[in-house]
DNA sequence: TCAAAAGTGTTCGCTATACACCCATGG
DNA sequence: CCATGGGTGTATAGCGAACACTTTTGA
């Protein structure tokens, strides 16, 4: 490597920009959290979420999307921004400040990321001890997940296409860290009328077979557009 | 000004970083927004949203602050980060991302600003074009502070220390854009129990001089621990 | 055959909403 | 004296919360 160093200059000090993304997935049973483990210093070998450093031809939603293609093979996830954390000696390599991203995806549609390092996914209440601030920052992402889910229907991308009732129930409760009432949860999910009904509903007429659902985000659109709020 | 240029070097590219403020007044009828007339180029003569750059010593919550200080004479205001605004283009100095904070004051304890440059409370639909992206930072921010105001009482913070119900409810509706019916605007705001009379009730029993009314944080966050959520 | 999982409907109480009248003041 | 602004209470409807029984399957 003989890249020169020094070769951006400026007439005042700036600080460097990374992303960071905290990826969440469900497995059916638990939320859990992709984490990746670090192969260079600072942290070399400890567990940290996946980011990087923001290129000067991407804004910081494509940087996120980018790291979170490298790490999951997944181009249209649900990703938005939820924070962005600047105490300055957040990073012992000098100023850092870093813009932090929530993603959900389906679990079942990632692949294994294209870095060489280690990743997996950490139920959320057996996460190690991170790298640099990222324990602040992954209580901060469970804490906009849970406001986020109390009023926008993003549980579905945490889960497949087809999901059954138990199976939503079960994540909202992860999610929340609440439980609901079975006859409630369904009857309120099923009457706002953003889900319809796989219509797969084979020989006897019920049993422990439950009926598979899919969320339908053009009802949901029209439901919202005329000033409805859902609420959980 | 013989200050060297080029004093601070990089191995690789680093964007500026700015902190922006958006300031939101109420002055008992609208809610304003304080801006600031550009002394210098890029869009000089425009008006723009208070900002500069963050020091290499200090948070993005700091910078906000120490902006809001400077503009306003305000030490203790609310304010919080609402978005990071990143898009390559939206400086033409370079590439500059700016953290983007809300700011809720009592107008009637701003002074004017320390800076030479003028400075002005709009209305919200007088605001004219703006400096760089901020039309849409703004529109961000107005955003933020609705959603904020449903589950937070914020509002307070724009008020006097005391004031009228009336007052409350016109605030609410200045923000949110609805219109209340008094009678239940006010029952509701009262059984909740976060507001207190100030007592000064004189002489005859009612007649249209209103009731003063003083938030009371205490109560507030007794009745949000017991996990209550305010709703509006 | 028994335990576990899933489906379904009713009642009750609270809260949001709609709504009307009285009083005092200032013009 | 009348228009305006402010205070207060009641009736209804809809929603959230509590709750029990039946069916089926797998152990």
């Amino acid at each position: 490597m003989f890249k020169e160093k020094g070769q951006f200059t400026y007439p005042y000090p700036r600080p460097s920009v990374t992303t960071d993304c905290v990826i969440f997935g469900y497995d059916g049973k638990d939320l859990k959290v992709l984490l990746v483990e670090r192969g260079i210093e600072p942290f070399k070998g400890m567990w940290a979420l996946p980011g990087g450093f923001l290129q000067m031809d991407e804004t910081a939603i494509q940087g996120a999307k980018r790291e979170l293609l490298e790490e999951t093979g997944l181009k249209d996830a649900y990703i938005e921004q939820f924070h962005t954390f600047s105490a300055v000696n957040r990073d012992p390599r000098g100023r850092v400040i870093t813009i932090a991203h929530l993603a959900l995806v389906k679990i079942s549609e990632v692949k294994g990321g294209d870095d060489a390092a280690r990743a997996g996914w950490f139920n959320l209440d057996k996460v190690p001890q991170l790298a640099f601030d990222h324990d602040m920052i992954l209580r901060e992402a469970e804490k906009a997940l849970r406001e986020k889910i109390h009023f926008e229907p993003v549980g579905f991308e945490l889960l497949p296409e087809v999901f059954t009732m138990p199976q939503l129930q079960n994540l909202y409760e992860s999610i929340l860290g609440v439980r609901f009432d079975r006859r409630n949860f369904s009857s309120k999910m099923l009457h706002l009328g953003i889900l319809e009904a796989t219509g797969d509903r084979p020989a006897g007429t019920s049993s422990r077979i439950p009926i598979l659902y899919r969320f339908n985000k053009d009802r949901y659109d029209i439901f919202k557009s005329k000033g409805f709020r859902l609420e959980f």
